[in-house]
DNA sequence: TGCGGGTAGTGCAACGTTGTAAGTTCTGTG
DNA sequence: CACAGAACTTACAACGTTGCACTACCCGCA
């Protein structure tokens, strides 16, 4: 049975409130009563039932995060990231999985009573699309990560998809690749990473007076290792030409790199590759991959901050007292490797 | 400002504990009253407040998870398997990062308040050793993972790993492999994965009697991809032949199998390669990688399951009343892939 | 008519904490 | 040495919920 204030005002010979002021660290409090008040404390190994302050004072010091999958390596790393940056604010975090892209459990995920005893959330939607925006407008502080819904009621953090994804093109496009095929399209899809990603790609192509090819344009509805995979052997047994690859993500180019081996084709020397996320193992494939590192710890630590803005209310609800709903960019960066050396 | 009890029994007219038995199930409340209730529920969007329940009834459904890193891909599967075992019994997860294996942040988590509101914790040490063993002797139900501890106060879930490695060595053995190097060997360790690991791989050289050379042992305190690329050059440079590896978990194989292609090796022709964990993407390296799959999913279940049953107090707190610590072994599987094709 | 036994519903206290307002004890000054 | 004002301390209520003990009622049976 763990000790209470109760307990430590007992031994301490004062009341509660005392106890508690001592915990707080409020002045007014005799340095020789604080004295006393420590030591009561100290022995009965007093910590403070977090529940009952999370009752009083409504906050509870956890957040949540909610994210497809943490077996996709970007979705744990991001967790490594933010759980980090929530750390660093005494913030404990709470991570609830959505399933790789289903809509239907991410809108329930929202308001979802497993999150009651959160300050509120860091939300990762894949499945949810721009049609959804007005489901974000929740009665608890939200902070919306990635590509699939602008514009929204809330917070929004993000990186510059489209400059990357343009950057990276521009990239192969300087070392001579004319021929760059692109393994994740989502095909119909309104918003969303591949749809921004393959933007700045045909930008890039276009100022480079290179002729856009359907056919080079691989879909993946999802972004694990096989389906890169498989679009890479479908190209290959096509029979299109091409001599690069630019993965929307990392899983899709490592899964290609493997398939791409497999068939005989030399990297770089055949067919350049290009990733996207600057995930930490992109570093020891075989090449090593070239990739966009879209910020990751910039990003978490930024959707924290923002977070504990809003729970602590030195900024209102969005819409709700001028401090809207604002968007925040993280920068990316090239990382050039094996996979595109010239 | 969301609806309380008060408002619900104001609404619906009657006294708070009905509307309290109402969402409790409780079976005297008369078919019309209950009905009464429910529409006032759902008029006003009542849900329970969870802090309050939890301060009541000293439960939260928070179950936490300590474990070194999520950036470490099996921590990251181990997780991502947690936390669907415990949505399975509606229990939430969080999650703490203890460092790679920083033996002081793990002890203080166990006493950490962010474990406050948390019901019980399953814990992954990697730093802490057989002499910490009666630190886990904790005021709250704990389960621990891993093999750096064994016969502590607590239960423990675990695997075969003496068996599995023993499995694994067998298994190059049979290919016709004598001069099998392991990676990852903790010099002074007295307890651990590496430890048990090593013992299997020796137990199955004595078997085959074949003999035990020093040599082929290339430490690596940390797991990560890199240490295993760098004990394979180390190895390659000292010139001591070998005809095989055991990465003693798949992150170090994987790195030794990018070391070995970048010095012109063949694998599985010169040399075979195996590793330790079941990694989602040891399907997707060139060449696919044969690894022992440890039961990730059983050893999570099992933990959750156990933890479950000594939060409700099916089963008193271990040494207590009877009900001792225990420990579960989850079984092994050897996942033939090309690595090691003869 | 009274009484046992079940059903339906209620009131109070408590979980451990903190904000408010008010009380008590000091200190220094006139 | 009185007294204002600051320094220190306290009692009480509340946060939203649930367990306990209780009342009120109803039915059937002796």
């Amino acid at each position: 049975m763990p000790a209470t204030l109760h307990d430590v005002a007992a031994l301490a010979n004062v009341s509660i409130k005392t106890v508690s002021n001592v915990v707080h660290d409020y002045k007014h409090v005799r340095p020789d009563t604080r004295e006393r008040v420590l030591a009561a404390i100290k022995e009965l190994g007093y910590r403070p039932n977090i529940t009952a302050r999370g009752l009083r004072s409504g906050r509870t010091g956890v957040i949540g995060l909610a994210l497809p999958e943490l077996s996709l390596s970007y979705f744990a790393e991001l967790a490594d990231s933010v759980i980090r940056a929530a750390e660093k604010r005494s913030l404990v975090v709470l991570i609830e999985q959505t399933g790789g892209g289903d809509r239907e459990r991410e809108i329930e995920m929202l308001s979802s009573p497993r999150l009651q005893l959160t300050d509120g959330l860091i939300f990762s939607p894949l499945g949810m699309g721009m049609a959804d925006r007005e489901l974000l407008d929740v009665p608890y502080p939200l902070v919306l990560l990635g590509e699939r819904i602008f514009g929204g009621p809330t917070d929004h953090v993000t990186m510059r998809n489209v400059d990357a994804a343009r950057a990276a093109t521009r990239h192969l496009l300087e070392r001579g690749r004319r021929r760059i095929a692109v393994i994740g399209g989502h095909e119909g899809e309104d918003m969303g990473s591949a749809t921004l990603r393959l933007r700045g790609y045909r930008e890039a192509l276009a100022e480079a007076g290179v002729p856009f090819d359907e056919r080079l344009i691989l879909p993946a509805r999802e972004w694990h290792r096989h389906d890169g995979a498989r679009a890479m052997r479908d190209l290959l047994a096509a029979g299109t030409p091409f001599d690069a690859v630019f993965g929307l993500n990392d899983t899709l180019a490592l899964g290609a790199l493997r398939a791409l081996q497999e068939a005989g084709v030399r990297i770089p020397g055949d067919v350049a590759v290009i990733g996207f996320d600057g995930l930490d193992e992109t570093q020891y494939s075989l090449p090593t991959l070239t990739t966009v590192d879209p910020g990751r710890d910039e990003i978490a630590a930024t959707a924290v901050r923002v977070l504990a803005e809003r729970i602590e209310g030195r900024r209102g609800a969005p819409g709700n007292d001028g401090a809207g709903p604002r968007e925040y960019l993280a920068d990316f960066r090239l990382i050039e490797r094996e996979s595109t050396a010239s």
